[in-house]
DNA sequence: CAATAAACGAGACGGTACGTCTCGTCTTGAT
DNA sequence: ATCAAGACGAGACGTACCGTCTCGTTTATTG
């Protein structure tokens, strides 16, 4: 409960205001070009109302993201009984997600806020990557449940691997990584990297090196 | 054949000077502290000179990288004949290094500098994460001969995944990760998520999640 | 004597091309663009070998003066007998040249030069009004000598008098000073202020304040 | 109606802080030392603030002579009776005023900011000798209605001689001018420069040119 | 002739100031 | 108390010139 309501209340109206001029901002000009100068003219609003709300850029990202505005988790692997191939669908949509400029630009922005200086770079990560991360950590988890991942798999650790792997693609340009398709992602984390005795799950798709 | 060499000749101490003030900076306060103003004010050289020289921020990074003043990828994996032993302890070694908190701030102010606005993102990774990542990549190749990883590796998959791990733990604060051991990570790339019927090549460490 | 003239001599080409880049700078753009860097360039030089030869942009101003490139003396007054409409005529012409924008940049120049800081006003002055002060002089104690001029005249006073008025034209701009017609002035240089009792010499035009 | 007087209101003292600074630049080291960053400085204020209110160094200039800091014009010639005696004596504390070098800085303060490139000459000098001048010109109306000075007397003309005289001894320094001495300027101002018949209103000085 | 030495075009160099932009704070009057 | 507006101190941005200092080249004089 928060202190007596005296005084004029807060506009939800502006708050919604901020972060559409946000993320309009950043999904046209990248994170550089969201000023909270520039946020707060084109939501027609003071700055001090801004910052009464949110005292970073990063903050407001953050929200942003949280809020649906900056949608980037979307839907969750969806579950039609075989884990592994919900993953790969899964990870292939995200993949072509990051292929959309807006949505990299968002990554972009968010690393850029987290890289920024203040010490928001916990909270930010924190509400961007953690909700979706434990989703998909839960998912990994109900997989090896069924065993259809391995038994003693570091779910956590994948999650991270996964997150990992979608970040370079956001953030390192094609012309810097390898051809890395997404097959060879998928079948290295499903069949790692040591040979197999015999092809149990899922079978190595043989995916050619460049 | 370019334009006579005419004019007085571009100095080298003065960029060697430019260069070591920016790695100072950098690793001292961070990216957003390394200005052009104090890079040119700490290197005792006028503003005019480090633009006459690099055109932005990200390219005197890149450079800095380059010029091994910001070293980050230190030796390649030794062959030690087990090349997934000699994974194992580079990946560990680099993971160590990452938390070194100037490391740390090479690395954030890599992605900043990416991030930053001009189209020297590619340049700079290219140039950053190229040369570690093919020789990575190459190593990789030789164990997939030796038979040490598994034939049909996707070793360019392989190196992204690795490259993606370390920027993800450079970048995201401990407390939005999981523990995420290093362990674990290596286990994951090593045996995949999939069940194995027998114990080849290395078997599952049986890491249990947090 | 100079010392011996060993070496390259300096080519008369160049000073020649410096002081006509200098008068078209001024006359084109004012003062203020008249930079050194500009003159060099115009000039197809390098700016040492315009420092070699003039210490400051007041100094070229005054050579380019002095080598009639900036042309503002002209002729002296003619004598057709009659000092008084001589010198009418002559100042006449001078306002008149004074309302080309060119010849009142170039006087901007001078004072600008004079005043921007350097030691050098005096010798600038000195040899762009100099000369012409001072047959200007000469030719009023002419006048004086031949009765045309009242004895007693101060000639120096005289001279500095008309060329306040040049100096006062050229830098005020009309919105900022009276109508002040020419014949005002004359013919307050002529019969002065006080009453006279009889026309003599040269009767009051009887102008009539604006 | 301009539109109503939203956000904060511009504070007085920082103006005043500015204009007082100015003043201080310039009377010290002149124009060329008075500059916007060493105002914004001197006035503990920032640069931004200072461009919001004066475009230029000259308006600066100007308003500072406007609001009485850089004072100049001082009290208008006192009325004894006699506007001639009066005139020689206002004139002569002027010339005496000109010799002080803060007096001359600033003068050649307005010279330059006139000079600067800016548009504002006019305003500049229409506020700073535009009183001033007006007021003599009243002076000398007057003398002309008592029949001390000449019926017919061109008053804007001769107010603008010696506005001219007085810039001109400010500008040109004393080894480029001639003696000129006050009382030669002045004989030459009452009497004129040709031959009276009578001694009437103010005898001619007799003085000997150099 | 060869050596020497200054002048030359070019342009890098350490500085300073420019005018603009953004930051985060503060002060208005109005709601 | 919140809002839109916008002034405020601070300081970085990238550019323009300043006057000095190398460079390699050219052009005289002198030994």
């Amino acid at each position: 409960m928060t202190t007596k309501g005296r005084g004029r209340p807060r506009s939800a109206e502006v708050g919604a205001a901020i972060l559409d001029a946000a993320r309009d901002l950043i999904t046209s000009g990248g994170y550089e070009r969201m000023t909270m100068e520039a946020i707060a003219a084109t939501a027609g609003v003071g700055k001090q109302t801004v910052y009464r709300r949110w005292p970073s850029k990063a903050a407001i990202v953050a929200e942003a993201v949280m809020s649906g505005r900056l949608a980037l988790d979307a839907a969750p692997p969806e579950d039609t009984g075989d884990a592994a191939e919900d993953l790969l669908r899964w990870l292939d949509l995200q993949f072509h997600r990051l292929e959309d400029p807006a949505a990299a630009a968002i990554i972009r922005g968010l690393a850029a806020a987290a890289t920024d200086g203040g010490t928001d770079a916990d909270r930010l990560y924190d509400r961007f990557t953690g909700p979706s991360r434990e989703e998909l950590r839960l998912r990994l988890a109900a997989g090896v449940e069924l065993g259809q991942f391995r038994a003693g798999l570091d779910t956590g650790a994948a999650a991270d691997a996964i997150s990992g792997m979608m970040l370079y693609r956001a953030l390192v340009p094609p012309s810097a990584r390898s051809a890395s398709s997404t097959e060879g992602l998928i079948d290295l984390l499903l069949n790692g990297m040591t040979p197999r005795r015999s092809g149990s799950g899922r079978e190595s798709a043989e995916v050619q090196p460049e």
